[in-house]
DNA sequence: CACCAGGACGTTT
DNA sequence: AAACGTCATGGT
């Protein structure tokens, strides 16, 4: 049970570095383990060719989607400003990010820990509450492994033992997110039939969910590819274009473009541009 | 509208 | 070793 196929514009390294998603792990040169949906995945690079280890079936329902492969993330690179050197290089740089599909629940809980965070902490932080709190289930070598706690899971603990998973002031955030899910002020099926500024404004009546954070989990849950999410280092991208950024010429799909520029601000050179 | 606490730790100096 | 910063938000 290991598929391979033929795919243009993905990096795994890229994609676990950019910190759109918290449960994907490096477990060799070029293999990365992930679980989503219920499911443990290894994936595995060599050039454009990707192994899966998952049937023809659980691709096609589950993978496909998760990793965006019926965007032509090539186009959109085409689309971007030859005379604009920021994004060029910011594109030369991450040209392997993909916005990947996540589940909505995760996406919720996972940014609300990402706020005032870094990348390596909120992971830790992540596995903690998985570890703690989600159900165990076994992998396709019979290892286990724990899925992200649900809703009721989440909400039917205390407060103090969210804070044991290092989540500091956060706890009290997830804790009374999970209950507004688990009571139905906030429909999760619902979201996804909504529009981008009526999913926003869904998600902002959560407890920790603010502007930022609403729009990430617009752009990496509900596939909002308008979204553009404003954090630290998208202001510093933003404040390199005196005349404003061109967000017009981007319409539909700025959320990518900040992906690009999230990726290069993080991982690029500080003296280039 | 302008602060500022709250937590813990990765990163840089 | 010590200061600095981290994919912000809610409360005052």
């Amino acid at each position: 049970m290991m598929i391979t196929k033929e795919i243009p514009d993905l990096d795994l390294g890229q994609i676990s570095r950019s910190g759109q998603c918290f449960r994907m792990r490096q477990i060799g040169e070029d293999t990365y383990a992930l679980i989503a949906f219920g499911r443990y995945l290894e994936v595995r690079q060599e050039g454009e060719r990707i192994s899966f280890s998952c049937t023809e079936e659980e691709f096609e329902k589950i993978w496909r989607g998760y990793f965006d492969l019926d965007t032509d993330y090539g186009r959109i690179k085409q689309a971007v400003d030859p005379a604009d050197a920021y994004l060029q290089a910011a594109v030369r740089l991450g040209g392997g990010i993909r916005i990947l599909q996540q589940e909505l629940w995760e996406t919720i809980v996972t940014f609300i820990i990402s706020q005032r965070n870094n990348i390596p902490r909120i992971k830790k932080c992540v596995d903690m509450l998985c570890r703690a709190f989600g159900k165990k289930d076994v992998d396709f070598r019979g290892e286990m492994y724990d899925l992200f706690p649900t809703p009721e899971a989440l909400a039917g603990v205390s407060e103090k033992d969210l804070r044991d998973c290092n989540l500091g002031y956060r706890a009290p955030y997830i804790h009374k997110t999970a209950r507004m899910v688990c009571d139905g002020t906030v429909d999760l099926g619902q979201l996804h039939t909504l529009d981008h500024g009526a999913a926003r404004q869904q998600l902002r009546r959560f407890c920790g969910v603010g502007e930022k954070v609403a729009d990430c989990i617009c752009l990496f849950a509900l596939h909002h590819m308008e979204a553009f999410p404003v954090d630290t280092h998208i202001q510093d991208m933003l404040r390199k274009y005196p005349g404003g950024f061109p967000f017009e010429r981007y319409e539909g799909y700025a959320g990518m473009i900040q992906q690009y520029a999230f990726y290069y601000e993080l991982f690029g050179e500080r003296n280039l541009v």
